[in-house]
DNA sequence: TATGAATGAGGCTTCATTCAT
DNA sequence: GATGAATGAAGCCTCATTCAT
C-alpha cells in the first residue's frame, strides 16, 4: 500500500505516513520512513521534526478537504444537496485523513469553515434540527467515520457508503416513512 | 482531585487512569500515577504492566456498561424504548469509558452482545433501516460519543444529552416531520 | 526444598537463602522470602539489608567451614591426611556455600587461614609443588567445586566425590603409576 | 582503554563488555557502554538487548576457542601434546571469555566438542584416569581459570601459566616423582 | 542530498527498603 | 513481631533527533 523504493517526494512521504499513522497511532518515525521507502535521515531532511510531519499531514488533509469543499460550491445549492456533496467529498478524502483531523483542535478554517457555515445555514432555514452546531458537525464527522470504517469492511463502494452516511445523518436509523 | 496519601484502591486508580487516558491517549504511567496520587512503584503494585492497566480499564468499562445494559431489560421492551435505555446507560457510563471501548477490537460480549442483539431485533422488526448491523452499532456509539463531548462542552445535562443522541440516531438531523 | 510455612528462625532463612542464591545468583529478596516461607517484611526484620543477608550467609559458611577445619586438627597430621580432611570438610559444607565463598575477596580468616597454612606447610616440606600458594589454594577450591558439581550430577556419594577431588588435586588426571 | 568517540566496532564493544562483565557479573549496560566509550543508545543499536549482548559474547568466545582448538589438530597428536595445546589455546583466549563460558549450560559444540572428544580418547587409551568425562572436562577448565587468575596476579607469562595448569591437571600438586 | 551511526531523554519495569497496621 | 502496601532509585529499552560521510 505504501510506495516501494525511490519515491521521496514530500507527497509520497505524506501518503505513506497517513497510511502508517492511521493503522497505528503513535507509529514511530522509523516505521514511517520504512513505509515511505527512505532512510530515517532522509525523512528528517523533509520534515525536521515529528511535529512538522504531523502538521504537514494535517495541512495536507485540510487542504485536500478544503479544496474539495470549495469546489463543491456549497453556498450555491440547497442544504440537502450541499450536505450530500460534503459527505461525498469527505468519504473521498478517506478515513486516514479524517482520523488525523480528529486529533487536533481547533478545526482548521479551510476545512471546518465551509462545513460550519453550511450547518448554520441549515439551522437557520429550519432544515436542520435545533441542536448545537458543534454537535451537528461532530455528529456528521463521527457518522462518516463509522460508515467509512464499517462500509469498507463490508466491501461497499464509495457511493454506497456516502449515501448511507447521508441518509443516517439526515433521516436517522428509522426506515423512510413513505 | 486525587486521593491524599495512603488510600489507593484499585477502583480509584482506574478512575484516575480513565480520566488521564481519555484526555491524552498514550499518557505515561507516571502521569497516571500522579493523577491517582500515588508513586509509580505503587501503580505497578496494582497493575504490574501498562497492558494490564489498560485491560483492567477495558474490563471495568465493559463490566459497568454490561451491568447497566443487563439491568435495562432490553429484551422486554419495544425497540425504541430499549434504544433509549441503551443511550441513557452509555451516556451515564461516560465518555471516558466509551473512548476506551472504541480502542480494542473485537467488542466484548457482555457489552456488545446485548447491543448487537437489540439492533438485530430492530432490523428484523423493520424498525431499523436496512444497513449493516455493524454500521448501526458503530454509528450509535459514535453519535453518543459526539453528543457527550459537545453536550458537556455546552453544559447540557445527561438527560438532554441522551435525548439528543437518541433523536439524532433514530430520526436524524432533520426536524421532526409532525 | 525450602521450608514450608512457619519457620522463621535465622538459620532457616539462611538455609533457604543459600539454596535460592546458589540456584540463581542475584535472586531477589522476594524470592528468598518466598523460599523461606515468610513475608518480605519479616525477612527485613531479620536482615535489615540485602548486604546484611549476604554477609550473614558468608559468615555462616565461614563459620561452618572454619569449625570443621578447626575440628580436623590439620596441624597434627601429615600433609596428605590433612588435605584429605580439608576436602571432606568442604565437600560436606556443600556447593551452595562454596559458591558463595567464591564471591567475595579477601578470604576470611577462619576459613582460609588454616587452608593457606596447610598449603604452605606442604610447600615447605616439599610435599607440594613449587607453584604460588594462592594458585594451589584456588586450584584446590576450583577442583572441589568441579567435582562436587559433576559428581552430584552423576549421583556419586560424598565419600567418592571427596576421594576423586583429592586424587585429582594431588596426583592429577593421569592414572596412578604403580 | 576505550575507543575515543566515533569508532565503535562490534568487536570493540565485545572486548570492552568482556572486560567489564568479567570484573563484575551483572554490570549494567551503562557500565558496558561507558567502558566501550559509547552512549547507551549506541550500545543498543549494536545489541538491541542485554540478552543479545551476552549471547554475542558467548558466541564470540565459543568461536574464538573453537577456532583455536580446530587449528590445534588435536586428533593428530598424542593425548599429552593435545592437552598441552588445549591449555595454551584456552589460556590465550583469556580469563574473560572463560569466565563467561562457565555461565551458561549446555556447553557449545564448537568449543566443547573437540575437548570432550580428546578427553574421551585419553580415557580410552588409559592415559587419563577412570573418572567421569564431565568431571575431567570441568576440572580442566576450572584449573585453567584458577591458574590464569592467580598466575596473572603474580605477573606470570602465558607460557608459564599454561605449563603450570597442564602440570597440575596431569600430574597434580605433588612434585614430580623423579 | 541521502544515508546510517550516534546520541540522550524519557518510558516501562523491577526491586531493595520503609511504614502503617 | 509479622504483614503487605508504598516508595523511589536504578535498570532495560525505544525513539526522536543530530552528525559525519
Amino acid at each position: 500500500m505504501a510506495s516501494h523504493g525511490r519515491a521521496a517526494t514530500k507527497h509520497g512521504i505524506l501518503v505513506a505516513a497517513a497510511s502508517v499513522l492511521a493503522a497505528r497511532q503513535g507509529a514511530s518515525m522509523a516505521e514511517v520512513a520504512a513505509a515511505a521507502g527512505i532512510a530515517r535521515g532522509t525523512l528528517y531532511r523533509h520534515f525536521p521534526t515529528r511535529e512538522s510531519l504531523l502538521r504537514a499531514l494535517e495541512g495536507a488533509a485540510n487542504e485536500e478537504a478544503g479544496r474539495r469543499l470549495a469546489e463543491a460550491n456549497l453556498d450555491g445549492v440547497p442544504v440537502d444537496e450541499a450536505l450530500a456533496r460534503v459527505v461525498r467529498a469527505l468519504v473521498a478524502v478517506g478515513e486516514d485523513f479524517i482520523v488525523l483531523l480528529r486529533e487536533r483542535r481547533p478545526p482548521e478554517p479551510g476545512f471546518a469553515g465551509p462545513l460550519v457555515a453550511l450547518i448554520e445555514r441549515g439551522r437557520a432555514t429550519g432544515e436542520l434540527r435545533d441542536v448545537p452546531v458543534t454537535t451537528l458537525v461532530e455528529s456528521l464527522l463521527a457518522l462518516i467515520g463509522a460508515c467509512v470504517r464499517t462500509g469498507r469492511a463490508a466491501e461497499m463502494g464509495s457511493e454506497d457508503i456516502s449515501s448511507m452516511a447521508l441518509g443516517l445523518f439526515l433521516a436517522g436509523a428509522r426506515p423512510a416513512a413513505d
